[in-house]
DNA sequence: TAATTCGCTAGACCGA
DNA sequence: TCGGTCTAGCGAA
C-alpha cells in the first residue's frame, strides 16, 4: 500500500503539501488565487462576525484548491408588518430606534416593500450583525410590530435569496483578499421560545450526548485563514468533481462503552484509488502501516481530513468524530478542519458532526433517509446488512471482543482479519457515498441546502426550504413557524384521508389495474390548491370548488401549484431523457438522480400541507386535496360500473377491474373516456393486466383492504400487505405463505398447497426449523419503561438489558418464542440468547404459520382441520 | 428535532 | 377462563 498516497500526486498542491509536512497541517494562508473572474464548486456557507458587522463566507473548491470567498454585500434582515396608515411614521421610528442601551445599535436600513400583507405595510429591516437581528426580533413584539421571516439563519437566507446551489458551481469576480482569524458566527436560535426543554432534559439518551456536550465545552481552537473577497457571485454549471475520503476507527473495547474512554487502536482511510490502515504497538502485517503512538495515529487522521472536500463515515455523527475529538483532546493534539474545531451538534435524538467547510457525509444517515423514503429495501442498517442487501456483497463482521485480542496478541492471522475488516468498513461507506450522493447532490441544488444538511434533513425541511426559495423569488412573504400550542391544536384536528373500497373476497381471474398518475400533485395543479389561493375574494373562482366546499383562485397561480407543476413536468422530461440514453447504451446516473430528487420532494408536498410544524400548513388545502381525490376515484369507479366492469377493489388512486369477457382494448377505451372528462393535468393510466388475483376475508368478517396478491401473464407475483411483506413475522410463516400463494395463483393447485403446509408443520413439530427462520423482528420504539403494554419484543428487550445488553429507542430487535415460560412475552428472548432448537413449535404453528396461510386456503374451501389432518381432494378446476 | 391518513392484526390487559 | 377493549407495530397509498 502506497504511503501518503493522497499527497503530492498533484504538482499544483506541492506548496500545500510541503507546508503540511512542515507544520503537520495544511496552511490555507499559502494559497494564491489571482484577481479576476473565476469558477468554483460551492461546498459550504457560513458567516463571520467581525467587529462591526456579520459577513457571508462561502467555502469553494476548484482544481484541488479549497478556500473561502467573502461576499460583503449582504446583510441580515427581517420583515416588519405595520399599520398602513402609520407607515411613514413607523419607518422613521424604526430607523431611529436604538434597540440596545449597551450596544446602542440601530437597524441599518428600513425599506418600504410597497406591498400589503394582511392589510398591513411590509417593511424590510436590515441589520449590521446577526446578533442585532436576534435582539431586535425579540423587542419588536413589545413595540406592537408583527415580524416575519425573522428566524431564517443568515447563511441559509443568503443562499435562498441568491438562489445559489451547494454542490453546483458558482462564478464570481475576485477583487481582493485578506488574512483573517477563523471566526464563525454562532448558530442562530430558531425562536425565542424554547421548544420542549423539559423533554430534552428528561431524555437521557445515554452517555453519548453528555460526553459530546463536554467535548464542545472546550474553548474552540482557531487558526488564521486567507479569505478572498468576491463580487457578482452567481450560479454556474459544472461537473461534481471533488476529493472524497472515507475513514473508520477501531477502538479498544472496555467493560462499559463510553465515548473516548478507551484508546483508538486502528484507523482506515480510503480514497478513490488508495487506501491505508494505520495502527501502533502491534505487529506489522500486510496492509498495515505502523506509527509510534495513538497520538501519531490521530495526527494522521487529522492530516487526511484536511486534504479532502468530502469526508465520509458510517455513523461518524455519533461515533468516529465525537470519539476522535475526545481522544485528540486527551492526547493533547490538534483536531481541526480548516483551522476550526469539529462541532458535535444536537440533531434530533442524536448528534451531527459538522466540519468547517469540508462536508461530512455520514453514510448511515444517508441509508436511514433512503430507508424512510422507501428508496432502498433493507431492514437493518448496520454496515454488514447494508453491504449485503444493497450491494449484494457479504461482509464479515469482527465482533468487539475480537478487536482487543487481535491487537494485543499480535497474532498475524487475527490481525490481518482486523485490518481487512477495518479497511472494508471505510470502503463500504465510500461505496454508499458514490452510489447515492448523486441524489443528495440534486436535493442540495434543488433546495439550496449544503450536502451536510441534505444528507441529514427530513423531507419536510426540504420542502420548506424549496418553498422559502421560490416564495422569495416570487416576492411572497413566508408564514411564521407555528408555536408549540398551535402545533398541538393542529395535531388534534387531523383531516380525512383517502377512500378505500372494500374488495370482493376470493379468487378472481383476468384483472385489469388502473391508476391515476401522481394523483395528489396533479390535483394540486389542476385546482390551483395553495394556502394563498384558498377562498379568494373573486366570486367567479367559486366554480373551482372542492367537495369540501372550499374554493381556490382561478386567476393567479398559487405557490404550491406553480412549484409542483414545474417539478412534475421537469421530472417527465428527465425520465424520458434517461430512458432514451439508456436505449442508446448510455446510463446517465445524473438524470436518474435528478428525477429521483424531484420525486421525493413532489411526494412530500401534500403531506407538508397537513404537517403540524409546517410554516405553510393549511388544513383546508390538504383537506381539499383528499376530498377531490375521493371524488375522482369514486366517480371513476361509478363510470367503470356504468361501462359494465365489475370493480373488485380500489385504494386512493387505483381501481381493480374484473375483465370478464372484455378485452385489453376495452380497458384502454374506458381509460381514454375517463381522461376526456378529467382536467388536463390529470391522467388515468392502465397499470397492468393480471391473470389471477386473490383477496381474503378478515377474521372479523368482510374482505380485507390493503391486502392482495396478483400474478401477471408472465407469472410474476405481486404480494401486497400480506404477512409475507411484513418484518414482524418470522420467515417460516412468510415463506410458507408465499409458496401457498404461488401454488394457488400460478399452478391453481390448492391441494398441493395444503400438502406443503402439512410438511412445514411436521418440520416445526420435530424441531428441525433453524433459528434464522423463527426470528421475529420489531423495532423498539420507546424506552422499555415507557410502555403501557409489555409485548413480546419489549419483554425480550428488558431481559436482554438485564443481562447487560445496550438497547435503546430505535434498536431493531430479533426475538424468538422459546419453550421456557407461560405467556408469549415470558417465552420471548432475543435471538442471540436462544440456542438452536429451543423454540415453541405450538406457537409457531398456531400463531405464525397457520394464521398466515389459513385465510388463503379458506377462500378455496379448505379449513384449518384440512391443514392439520388430511383433507379433501379438490383442485381449482372444481372450484371454478 | 417527525410529510399525511387508512387499515389490519397480535397480544396484553382487565373485568366478569 | 373467557371475551371485549386497548396498545403497539407495520404496511399501502
Amino acid at each position: 500500500m502506497a504511503k501518503n498516497a493522497s499527497k503530492a500526486k498533484d504538482p499544483k498542491s506541492a506548496k500545500q503539501a510541503i507546508s503540511a509536512e512542515k507544520n503537520n497541517i495544511l496552511k490555507i494562508t499559502d494559497l494564491s488565487v489571482p484577481k479576476g473572474k473565476m469558477k468554483a464548486l460551492l461546498l459550504d456557507v457560513s458567516y463571520a462576525d467581525k467587529a462591526d458587522r456579520s459577513v457571508i463566507r462561502l467555502y469553494v473548491t476548484e482544481n484541488k484548491r479549497r478556500f473561502w470567498i467573502e461576499d460583503d454585500d449582504f446583510f441580515p434582515y427581517l420583515y416588519a408588518l405595520v399599520d398602513l396608515k402609520q407607515k411613514e411614521k413607523m419607518i422613521q421610528n424604526l430607523i431611529e430606534h436604538t434597540f440596545s442601551q449597551e450596544e446602542k445599535f440601530k437597524a441599518i436600513k428600513v425599506e418600504d416593500q410597497k406591498k400589503e400583507v394582511n392589510g398591513k405595510a411590509m417593511l424590510k429591516m436590515s441589520f449590521a450583525k446577526v446578533s442585532h437581528l436576534i435582539q431586535a426580533r425579540n423587542l419588536l413584539p413589545e413595540m406592537g410590530i408583527d415580524k416575519r421571516e425573522y428566524d431564517i439563519p443568515f447563511a441559509k437566507r443568503y443562499l435562498l435569496d441568491k438562489r445559489l446551489e451547494p454542490c453546483n458551481w458558482i462564478e464570481m469576480d475576485i477583487v481582493g483578499e485578506e488574512i483573517a482569524e477563523v471566526i464563525e458566527g454562532k448558530e442562530e436560535g430558531t425562536d425565542n421560545e424554547s421548544a420542549s426543554e423539559e423533554e430534552e432534559m428528561e431524555s437521557d439518551a445515554s452517555q453519548k450526548i453528555e460526553d459530546d456536550k463536554l467535548a464542545n465545552e472546550e474553548e474552540e481552537k482557531k487558526e488564521k485563514q486567507r479569505v478572498f473577497i468576491a463580487k457578482n457571485i452567481h450560479n454556474a454549471n459544472g461537473p461534481f468533481s471533488v476529493e472524497m475520503i472515507s475513514f473508520d476507527l477501531e477502538t479498544h473495547v472496555g467493560k462499559k462503552f463510553t465515548i473516548g474512554i478507551e484508546p483508538i487502536l486502528m484507523v482506515s482511510a480510503v480514497r478513490e484509488k488508495s487506501g491505508r490502515v494505520i495502527s501502533y504497538d502491534t505487529k506489522e502485517v500486510k496492509g498495515l502501516e505502523l506509527v509510534e503512538s495513538e497520538k501519531e495515529l490521530v495526527e494522521e487522521i487529522h492530516k487526511e481530513l484536511n486534504d479532502a472536500d468530502i469526508v465520509i463515515t458510517y455513523n461518524g455523527d455519533n461515533f468516529d468524530f465525537p470519539y476522535t475529538k475526545m481522544r485528540a483532546k486527551k492526547l493533547g493534539t490538534r483536531f481541526l478542519v480548516n483551522g476550526k474545531d469539529i462541532r458535535i451538534q444536537r440533531h434530533g435524538l442524536d448528534n451531527a458532526a459538522k466540519l468547517f467547510g469540508v462536508q461530512h457525509v455520514d453514510a448511515f444517515q444517508v441509508m436511514r433517509f433512503l430507508q424512510r423514503t422507501g428508496s432502498v429495501n433493507t431492514v437493518k442498517l448496520d454496515i454488514e446488512s447494508v453491504s449485503e442487501n444493497v450491494f449484494g456483497v457479504y461482509k464479515e463482521k469482527v465482533f468487539p471482543w475480537e478487536i482487543n485480542e487481535a491487537h494485543e496478541s499480535r497474532d498475524e492471522e487475527k490481525l490481518e482479519r482486523l485490518v481487512d475488516y477495518n479497511l472494508k468498513d471505510s470502503e463500504t461507506a465510500y461505496r454508499i457515498a458514490k452510489e447515492f450522493l448523486p441524489l443528495f447532490i440534486e436535493i442540495s441544488k434543488l433546495t439550496s441546502q449544503t450536502l451536510f444538511d441534505s444528507t441529514r434533513n427530513s423531507t419536510s425541511s426540504m420542502v420548506e426550504d424549496l418553498l422559502l426559495k421560490e416564495a422569495h423569488t416570487k416576492g411572497l412573504i413566508a408564514p411564521n413557524k407555528p408555536k408549540e400550542l398551535e402545533i398541538r391544536e393542529r395535531l388534534l384536528n387531523p383531516i380525512k384521508g383517502a377512500f378505500v373500497k372494500e374488495p370482493v373476497a376470493g379468487l378472481h381471474e383476468k384483472i385489469a389495474v388502473l391508476d391515476f398518475a401522481s394523483l395528489y400533485p396533479s390535483i394540486i395543479i389542476s385546482h390551483n390548491i395553495s394556502p394563498e389561493t384558498l377562498n379568494c375574494v373573486h366570486p367567479e373562482c367559486k366554480k373551482n370548488v372542492s367537495p369540501d366546499g372550499t374554493w381556490f383562485c382561478t386567476k393567479e397561480k398559487g405557490l404550491f401549484p406553480d412549484i409542483v407543476e414545474k417539478m412534475l413536468k421537469q421530472r417527465l422530461v428527465l425520465k424520458a431523457e434517461y430512458k432514451k440514453k439508456k436505449k442508446e447504451g448510455i446510463e446517465d446516473k445524473v438524470f436518474f438522480a435528478k428525477q429521483w430528487a424531484l420525486k421525493i420532494v413532489l411526494n412530500s408536498m401534500y403531506g407538508y400541507l397537513g404537517y403540524g410544524r409546517a410554516r405553510w400548513y393549511s388544513r383546508d388545502s390538504a383537506s381539499a386535496v383528499t376530498s377531490w381525490a375521493r371524488g375522482y376515484i369514486q366517480d371513476t369507479i361509478a363510470k367503470a360500473e356504468e361501462a359494465e366492469f365489475k370493480v373488485l377493489y380500489g385504494d386512493t388512486d387505483s381501481l381493480f377491474l374484473m375483465m370478464g369477457t372484455k378485452t385489453k382494448d376495452d380497458v384502454g377505451t374506458f381509460a381514454e373516456k375517463v381522461n376526456k372528462d378529467l382536467p388536463e393535468d390529470m391522467e388515468l393510466e392502465v397499470d397492468g393486466f393480471y391473470k389471477r388475483g386473490i383477496f381474503v376475508t378478515k377474521k372479523e368478517g368482510g374482505a380485507a383492504k390493503k391486502k392482495y396478491a396478483l400474478i401477471d401473464e408472465k407469472g410474476a407475483l405481486k404480494i401486497v400487505g400480506f404477512e409475507y411483506v411484513r418484518r414482524d413475522w418470522c420467515n417460516v410463516a412468510k415463506d410458507t405463505q408465499k409458496k401457498v400463494i404461488e401454488m394457488v395463483l400460478s399452478e391453481g393447485d390448492p391441494m398441493k398447497a395444503v400438502k406443503f403446509v402439512r410438511k412445514v408443520l411436521d418440520e416445526l413439530k420435530t424441531g428441525k426449523v433453524p433459528k434464522k427462520d423463527l426470528v421475529i423482528m420489531t423495532l423498539l420504539q420507546r424506552k422499555p419503561k415507557d410502555y403501557d403494554s409489555i409485548g413480546p419484543h419489549v419483554a425480550a428487550a428488558m431481559k436482554a438489558i438485564e443481562r447487560g445488553k445496550d438497547l435503546g429507542v430505535g434498536s431493531m430487535l430479533s426475538f424468538i418464542i422459546t419453550k421456557n415460560g407461560k405467556s408469549i412475552s415470558d417465552r420471548a428472548e432475543l435471538e442471540e440468547y436462544v440456542e438452536e432448537g429451543n423454540y415453541d413449535p405450538d406457537y409457531y404453528i398456531e400463531n405464525q404459520v397457520l394464521p398466515a396461510v389459513i385465510k388463503i386456503v379458506q377462500e378455496l374451501g379448505y379449513t384449518k382441520e384440512d391443514l392439520l389432518h388430511g383433507g379433501k381432494q379438490s383442485g381449482l378446476t372444481q372450484w371454478f
